[in-house]
RNA sequence: GGGGGUGCGCCGGAGUUGGAGAGCCGGGCCAGACUGUAAAUCUGGUGUCUACGACUGAGUAGGUUCGAGUCCUACCACCCCCA
């Protein structure tokens, strides 16, 4: 696996990039779709790879563990012969479940406790675990079981969570480095810079990361409720800190405008449920802000959803007919959403890699973030 | 034509020895929230007004009572049974 980067922008710190893999090349900055157990809610593969171009989505270990369970993935020769998405995948840890089911683990040394959220059964997971179940589920990118901090979280916590995050990370390369992929293609195993809002453990962290020779690395535990300011101050010190020449992947960042800026302080990779949870709620993303279908005042605004967008779905249903199968609560209408943000997001990201091509990333964001902000 | 039953909110229910009510539960409707997905979920609002307080209201019109959605009378509407 192999990351070029092609562009870099000035006065900026965003970048151009090409991320090779075995299912094909991701071209940087990009947003990936998140497809938590096997699928992007309510979006066929064809779907995405067709009407919206996703490059790479994701899937999720610990949900992809309990249900359908590593045998049946096994089985199948892997995610990307169980689901039929034949391009990039990556998996997450597991590490959001530590944040996310708080209540129902235990963190010890040797990895999480956690009883299952669909029976209650105990299972553990360890960074050795973790790394044999995503050679199993067999994604291109797999992530390092890390513990995601909550916000707030106190010093004290968040730098022994860090330390901890740190020893399962070394115990995940090596069992990473001692086993191969099962079948027969390259995975690469990305490593994740914790140390919540503080910038010296965000700093000591980063170096840490920085220390492996990984093909590409990750920036966790932000997006969890801290001020955007602190997602920014510390997405710039660790991107300041990270190796230029790899990829930089900021974990469950976010809104259209946490994109941009993002980007802007040299951030190349991105995943969000927002996009298409939101889509699922109604509330769709335009140039000219969010809005939710499911206002009264769009029942007779036949226009389509985005008339500017590059896709199908975006330019072929109408804001009314996409209202009326909300009220309707057909099932159709949170597809019809989730498409559509999506491709609202793959759009800017399209557009975000040709203006650093070009030269024009940094006055198109500002001019950007200034129309979006307070509505994005 | 005769007998019986039922009538309160946008809709459907609940609400009996007559005892505080703009007032319960669903639905609908109107809004809001959502950041490595326990989320096709959750939260709030939904009589009127001169609006941190007032006013009006239970099919309609009367009556009994300290007090009526609840009891009585007439009428109206709908439902059931008999002709």
């Amino acid at each position: 696996m192999k990351f070029d980067l092609i562009a870099q922008d000035t006065p900026s710190k965003a970048r151009a990039g090409r991320l090779e893999t075995a299912h094909g090349t991701i071209e940087t900055p990009i947003f990936m779709p998140v497809g938590t157990i096997a699928s992007v809610k309510g979006v066929h593969q064809h779907e995405l790879t067709q009407d919206i171009k996703a490059q790479i989505i994701l899937g999720n270990t610990y949900h992809l563990y309990l249900r359908p369970g590593t045998d049946i993935l096994e089985k199948a020769g892997g995610l990307h012969k169980f689901n039929g998405f034949d391009k990039p995948m990556l998996t997450d840890s597991g590490g959001y479940q530590v944040f996310s089911l708080a209540h129902r683990r235990k963190i010890k040394e040797e990895g999480a406790t956690f009883s299952s959220h669909i029976d209650g059964s105990k299972h553990l997971f360890s960074p050795e675990g973790v790394m044999d179940i995503q050679r199993k589920i067999g994604a291109d990118i797999i992530m390092a079981f890390d513990e995601c901090t909550p916000y707030p979280c106190d010093y004290k916590y968040a730098k022994r969570s860090m330390h901890l995050t740190h020893r399962w990370l070394k115990r995940c390369w090596n069992r990473f480095e001692s086993t191969q992929p099962l079948y027969g293609y390259e995975q690469a195993l990305f490593p994740i810079v914790q140390g919540s809002v503080y910038k010296d453990l965000r700093k000591q962290s980063a170096q840490v990361i920085a220390s492996y020779d990984s093909v590409g690395n990750a920036i966790g535990g932000l997006s969890v409720g801290e001020p955007h300011e602190d997602l920014y101050e510390m997405t710039d010190i660790v991107c300041s800190i990270l190796p230029k020449e790899k990829p930089r992947y900021l974990m469950g960042v976010g809104t259209p405008v946490n994109l941009l800026e993002c980007i802007a302080l040299g951030v190349d990779m991105f995943d969000c449920v927002l996009p298409t949870r939101n889509a699922r709620h109604g509330l769709i993303y335009t140039r000219e802000g969010k809005i939710n279908i499911k206002n009264n005042k769009w029942k007779d605004d036949f226009s389509p959803l985005d008339p500017a967008a590059t896709n199908h779905t975006s330019t072929f249903y109408s804001k009314a007919y996409v209202r009326h199968l909300f009220q309707s609560k057909e099932l159709l209408g949170p597809q019809i959403t989730s498409i559509h943000n999506l491709a609202f997001y793959l759009d800017l990201m399209r557009e975000a890699r040709e203006r650093i091509k070009d030269g024009s990333f940094l006055t198109w964001k500002n001019d950007l973030v200034t129309k979006l902000d307070r509505r994005l």
